[in-house]
DNA sequence: GAAATAGTGTCTTTGAGACAATATATG
DNA sequence: CATATATTGTCTCAAAGACACTATTTC
């Protein structure tokens, strides 16, 4: 193969080799806790240590697939029921004191989820609050990918519908306010953000329907709308 | 290595190396032209083709550094005048008919940037209006990632005060206003635009001086202000 | 003076947010 | 009834956009 660059001019398939995984920060709400999905590493390096859930990209594997594969694999869902982006790639040459591997990590958004299928392995997997995790604690640079996932689902809050994939198939504005406060970390002004919902055109569609939550008159309930980009966006 | 995930399952260092490599979408704003910096490939695959400038990923490099001495190489830009973020990654496997290699896109924003270096290299390199480019005659999956550079640079400086990394280190409102325009394909109201960019706080500050354009009353001039986020954001 | 660009003033509309008021459930 | 949550109404303030107007240059 012919140089592509004077600075780095060799024949990539004469050195070690690259490995390439896909990295989940797989989120889900449960008021008033935002929780992340995480398994506990059984060998080493940083065996016993809180991870990402995570794999390499096969040899023929598109890397998306990879990601998708992941999720479906750790939480049982499939990709229609669950939001999934591409987050960043993480790639310090030390970032793993086995060999060279570049992460791509992804974001996956999920309401309800199921409890971890440890079943077929040997890791234990739960669902974290994010607030109760100790950073420091987590295996290889995970504390830096997971906290780019929960800024990356604040943000995406803000702009998209997304919110929407925290919530069931029909769902309350309270419960929808809720995700909102979860991941915002601020209480919002329930009259102000009903409003805005209902005005924010495609947002969430009527069922006709009403269900109890307990206390209080009972909400309508809605399901996602066709938009998928928010107009006007809402703020925090 | 133990298996971390039950579906990929097998040892990374057995099967044909991952290759990666960090490449470039450097832009630059000539009004009324967005420009990107594209290399002619002289080789095969794709050779003869334009392709976004970029590299192999050293087997000690971390991937960023990767993408800071790629741009250095090309434009003699050192990072300090310029900004790179990260973009995406890219890995279809069969993006690259030679091996597998995964992409991590970087883009890059730049003044007034010297004509490409060639001097060191054989290939070809040139700074394209992208509105002239062809994109189906893009080399690899480059015309995708091109694509989400800009969309990417647009949206950025919606919300931050990256625009001003396409003016000079003095200019004027107008020309500031040029690069949103020539950015988003509109044309914004030249008064409005003026009374939100000094509303927004930390954007520009004075220098104290004018410079006359050619026609019309000369300009006031600024520089880039200590904010790096835009409040309130300035809109389309 | 005509044309061009810079910069200011002002009015209208829209959305954000505070908060009062009403509706309907549970205990 | 007290309490809790849902939903509607209303008021105020800030920002967006339209656009008239003034300022200062070149030709």
């Amino acid at each position: 193969m012919a140089n592509r660059s004077k600075t780095i001019n060799y024949d990539p398939t004469s050195f070690p080799p690259f490995a390439v995984t896909a990295d989940l920060v797989i989120l889900t709400v449960r008021p008033p806790q935002l929780e992340v999905l995480l398994v506990r590493r059984s060998t080493a390096p940083f065996a016993g240590d809180w991870a990402l859930p995570g794999g390499f990209v096969g040899p023929d594997q598109d890397i998306d697939d990879a990601a998708r594969t992941k999720l479906a694999d750790k939480t049982g869902v499939t990709i229609n029921k669950a939001h999934l982006e591409q987050l960043a790639s993480f790639g310090a040459p030390d970032r793993d004191p086995r060999m060279r591997i570049v992460s791509v990590a992804w974001l996956a958004l999920l309401a309800n989820p199921p409890e971890p299928t440890t079943g077929t392995e040997a890791e234990e997997a739960a669902w974290i609050p994010v607030n109760e995790i100790d950073h420091s604690a987590l295996a290889f640079d995970h504390a830096t990918i997971l906290n780019a996932g929960i800024e990356r689902a604040g943000n995406r809050i803000e702009y998209t519908t997304l919110a929407t994939q925290f919530c069931g198939a029909e769902f309350t504005i309270g419960e929808l306010r809720s995700v909102y406060e979860t991941l915002w970390g601020t209480k919002l002004d329930p009259a102000n953000f009903h409003r805005k919902v209902l005005a924010s055109d495609g947002f969430v569609t009527e069922t006709g329907k009403s269900c109890s939550t307990g206390r209080g008159r009972p909400a309508r309930t809605y399901k996602r709308g066709p938009a998928e980009r928010l107009n006007p966006p809402l703020h925090r």
